[in-house]
DNA sequence: GTGAAAGCGCTAACAT
DNA sequence: ATGTTAGCGCTTTCAC
């Protein structure tokens, strides 16, 4: 079979647990027998068993990150992707190892966390999206494993959670409009019932309260994080007597839906109406014209959830550990928002 | 701690040995004693301990894949993130893990690899991509490992892979263009030194040859898979003093580029120039005109992966095992394409 | 600074 | 059909 810690040992004419002090850089240990040692596992070309080690040392030295169940919406694709290279990125630089999980409903996600997290396989979890009352969020907290969010749920304010600052992003790109000249500027938003949706509508608003402008309940309209919810909200909006000049939105993969619609009225981005929207995926510098967005920092998102969770995992309780952490964002203006409105209006 | 076998032994006063074979479902144990020892464990909350059980039965039930270095292409991200939902979707049926793994460099991914091969955390790997001489397949092929190849590679003709037919792909897209009336077609390859460039060159070629059309070296260009160089070799094409009326192209994000540039020069799709490309990534039905495109079945390539590979690890020996998987491929013909070629041609 | 011994939680002969 | 025994490969007291 493969090479133990035993023929290490005795090729070396040491004890195994001379082999293991110097796997573990045990300080009592010589210098020579150390080097010996090391000669030695490097000739035979042993490999500890990681699984006999953590057997003994009760910590796998790894976490999972649960996928949620087919997620339709293009977009997300390219936010769990760049997420996990976060993820992954920062844990291998930790010495962890990501355990990818997925489960077709909510029980099958539950009894997914529940094997790696009872079954000693992993020692946390990362979950990459925020449900109202979470089954598996409800199992962590319960049996007080170690896990982060990504994203903000208001059902559970005081679990371990990196997030966007949704509300000021949305206040910052409403901001970046007005200053542009706009004074009607309306809102794609996504699903009402998600916090996205709602912290940026919250931040549309405020901005347009903070600089007098009226809010206009005919100039919000919702929908999903789909291209075709865009194109839907143009045909409403042209046809409104009093139409915006500028808009936020809440999705890049909207404003592709915003973009074809406007081109087929004959409007022009951004003479006619200027947009911006929020995750600035890599399309958006592609689209004609390019498009204004709110970089969130995802891949930030992932690094900084794997780095929280590892951290929890480590921690020792002594001291009192942040429980929320909000990824900067920064606005990337491009062509679609760069037109400054004629003083006339 | 928590709760162990001899717990739950103890509890149903059985042997622990009892309780493993109630686990693993040994046929010689009596309905009542099962039935007994089964309710102990729900009521003790018993889980098994993954990594004993992996440390004597010497399996983890658990693959991982490897993601080459940061794709700076976007859409190896799409592509990854849909190829890893196919894994980790067959996997889990499956019963197995996934664990995703990444380096900075060649060397990093080699030890990664050795790391959880030789350390018998996973039973076996999945490659997302085919170098050249790539160090980490020569790893796996020395030591034997299970693994499977995501692609093909000229310089490991043998090993287990799961592919498209990129030949026969390219092949029906430039017949397509032909049925369609075209004669005079383009073609915008990606990197020449990457194996799917080569293999769509050369069912382009065959599909004109077999059609009796010359092939044009100068209608040929070679580019990176980014809109960019899409965008460039539409300058380069529509200087020629002879343009091509379609175009096959490489992939959908060069496609994007492609129509931008032609959109600038003034030439309309399909129209002036009718195109299609490779990989059908979810945007290509919201650009405008929505683009012809080949599926090739990304889920699909990554489900067949695993299940290959799974196969593979179980497998003992006794049969012989296909080493090639051709996931069939798919055109999705779109308004890009949609434009019979007048006959006064 | 190093060795001996016990045991992590489980499975798998070998008994009976 | 079930119990007994012996490890899997490692870490970790406790000695010296």
């Amino acid at each position: 079979m493969s090479v133990t810690i035993k023929d290490v040992a005795k090729k070396a004419g040491v004890s195994p647990s001379t082999v293991s002090r110097v796997l573990s850089n045990h300080p009592r240990i010589s210098r020579e027998t150390s080097r010996r040692v090391k000669d030695i596992m490097e000739e035979l070309g042993y490999h500890p068993n990681i699984m006999a080690k953590s057997l003994v040392s009760k910590t796998t030295e790894s976490i999972c990150v649960i996928l949620p169940k087919p997620a339709e919406e293009l977009f997300l694709n390219l936010f769990f992707m760049e997420l996990i290279r976060g993820i992954v990125a920062q844990a291998n630089r930790a010495g962890y190892d990501v355990l990818i999980s997925s489960g077709g409903n909510e029980k099958e996600e539950v009894e997914a966390v529940s094997r790696l997290l009872h079954g000693r396989r992993v020692d946390g979890a990362i979950l990459l999206y925020s449900r109202q009352d979470d089954p598996v969020v409800n199992f962590l907290k319960t049996h007080d494993y170690p896990f982060v969010l990504v994203g903000r749920s208001d059902s559970y304010p005081d679990i371990l959670s990196v997030d966007t600052d949704n509300v000021q992003a949305a206040y910052d790109a409403t901001r970046h409009l007005i200053a542009q000249g706009h004074e009607r500027i309306g809102f794609v938003s996504g699903p009402p019932n998600l916090v996205v949706s709602k912290d940026r509508l919250e931040g549309y608003n405020r901005a347009l309260s903070d600089c007098g402008i009226a809010m206009r309940k005919d100039w919000i309209v919702e929908g999903e994080f789909l291209q075709d919810s865009g194109y839907r909200a143009m045909s409403f909006f042209m046809n409104l007597p009093e139409r915006p000049t500028a808009l936020v939105i809440v999705d890049d993969i909207v404003s592709f839906g915003v973009l074809r619609g406007l081109h087929e009225l004959g409007y022009k981005v951004p003479e006619d109406v200027s947009i911006i929207s929020f995750n600035n995926i890599s399309l958006t510098e592609l689209s004609t014209p390019p498009l204004s967005s709110v970089d969130i920092g995802i891949y930030n998102l992932g690094y900084t959830a794997s780095q929280a969770l590892i951290q929890n995992i480590r921690h020792d309780g002594s001291s009192v550990l942040p429980n929320r952490y909000v990824i900067p964002h920064r606005l990337m203006i491009r062509e679609s928002s760069m037109y400054s409105m004629p003083r006339s209006l």
